[in-house]
Order: C-alpha cells, then structure tokens, then sequence
DNA sequence: AGCACA
C-alpha cells in the first residue's frame, strides 16, 4: 500500500535514499534537486544506524511540498527509486517561526549525535543549503555568461558556468537528465565551476537551458549557461 | 524498513 496516509505537511520524508552518498553531498543534491519546487527552509539528513538512507526536506509552503510529492516519487537518485511521503511531524524550524518550539531532552538522540560527530569528523567536510534563497525562475546571468550566451550559435552541448565547487558531476546529472536527450556531464578537476552537459541535438539542450537557466544548487550560485564553444 | 532537527 502506499502512503496515503499521512496528511500534508510542508516537510517531505524521503528514504530509499542511496547510503553510500556522503552526508554533504545528499543534502546539497537534495537541495538542488527539490528547489524546483519551491522555497527550502532546511534539509536535514542523518547517517546514523536508524536514519540512513532518509532525509527531510522543508519546503516554505505545503503546496511546493505536494508538488514535489508527486513530482519526485520514484525519481531515480544516484541509482535508486527515491520514495516520497509528507513528513509526520513539523519540522523544528517551522516551529520556530510558529513560536511552538520546545527544546527536547531525550536521552537516546544525545547518544545518536555522539556517534554522529565521530563521522562527521572523518568525513572532513563543512556547510550545508542555506535556507533563504528562491530559485529557478530568478535568473541573473553572472557577467561571463550572458556576454557568451549572446553570441554563441547553438550547440548539443551546453556550458555552464557560477557552480559551487562543491558540485559533482552527479549533482548535474540529477538536474539535468530529467530533460529528453541527455547524454552526459564532464566536468574537469583543474577548473572548478564550471562543466559542459552534452544533449542529443540543440533544441534538446536549448530546452534545457531554458529550464535551468539561473538555477541556484546554492542560494549563492545561480548556473549560467550558455552554448559551448564550437 | 527505518520520521529528525548534533
């Protein structure tokens, strides 16, 4: 049966998430992937024993949640089906701005942290989506890019510009193949920010652009993109 | 499968 029961709320329960995506990554992909939908006001993820493979994404409006309710089930995820449910309870920073917030003080998440910070501390890793920003449709070309993109004549391969360095090929991948006729990303480790995605043909990818266009992986780094060079 | 907010 499927989770019809749980009423909606502005926060999404994911699982059947991939474990083996480190904890950073997850959470900006998650980012990136669910600001199609709307404002994010927090994504959290835990690596713990119980919570693996899950993650909670809080939208600024039920609506956006419910849109990526149905716009993301099953959405294929570094390689598996990502299953989608609103989640149960509200969310802490939606508690906050209500004003019903109260601290909890269950001894079994302290011991949760403690194993958490020793893998953190492994993983050497900092920062995570920042919660005010809007996306997609606020399309500001950086300067590089909107003096490229004026000129360039179309091509199947598209150029972009402005990413966080933090960005993986995956990450693009994620936002990019749900356009017809992807083919693939490469990226180059001496230049960070930048990538090229390759489509079939360049109406493919003039679809594309369009569509991602000044797309935020960060509230900080809206994509440019243009052609590529031919 | 597993619903939290270090």
């Amino acid at each position: 049966m499927l989770s019809g029961d749980i009423p909606p709320n502005q926060t999404i329960y994911l699982n059947n998430l991939n474990e083996k995506v480190k904890k950073e990554e997850l959470k900006r992909s998650l980012y990136a992937l669910c600001s199609q939908y709307g404002r994010i006001l927090d994504v959290v993820a835990l690596k713990t024993q119980k919570l693996r493979g899950q993650a909670w994404v809080v939208f600024s409006e039920i609506t956006a949640a419910t849109n990526a309710f149905r716009g993301l089930q099953d959405f294929d995820f570094y390689g598996k089906k990502m299953r989608v449910q609103y989640a149960k309870t509200k969310s802490d920073c939606i508690a906050k701005e209500d004003g019903t917030y109260a601290p909890k003080e269950k001894r079994k998440k302290q011991e949760e942290k403690a194993a958490e910070k020793k893998r953190r501390t492994e993983e050497a890793q900092q920062s995570g989506p920042n919660a005010s920003a809007a996306n997609g449709t606020g399309y500001q070309a950086s300067r590089l890019g909107k003096a490229s993109q004026e000129q360039l004549p179309p091509n199947n391969i598209l150029f972009i510009q402005n990413l966080p360095d933090q960005t993986t090929p995956m990450m693009l991948q994620i936002l990019f193949q749900q356009y017809p006729g992807f083919r693939e990303v490469r990226m180059i480790e001496a230049k960070p920010g930048i990538a090229f995605v390759e489509f079939e043909d360049d109406n493919q990818s003039n679809v594309a652009m369009q569509a991602l266009q000044g797309f935020k992986i960060t509230p900080e780094n809206p994509m440019a993109i243009s052609y590529a060079k031919k």
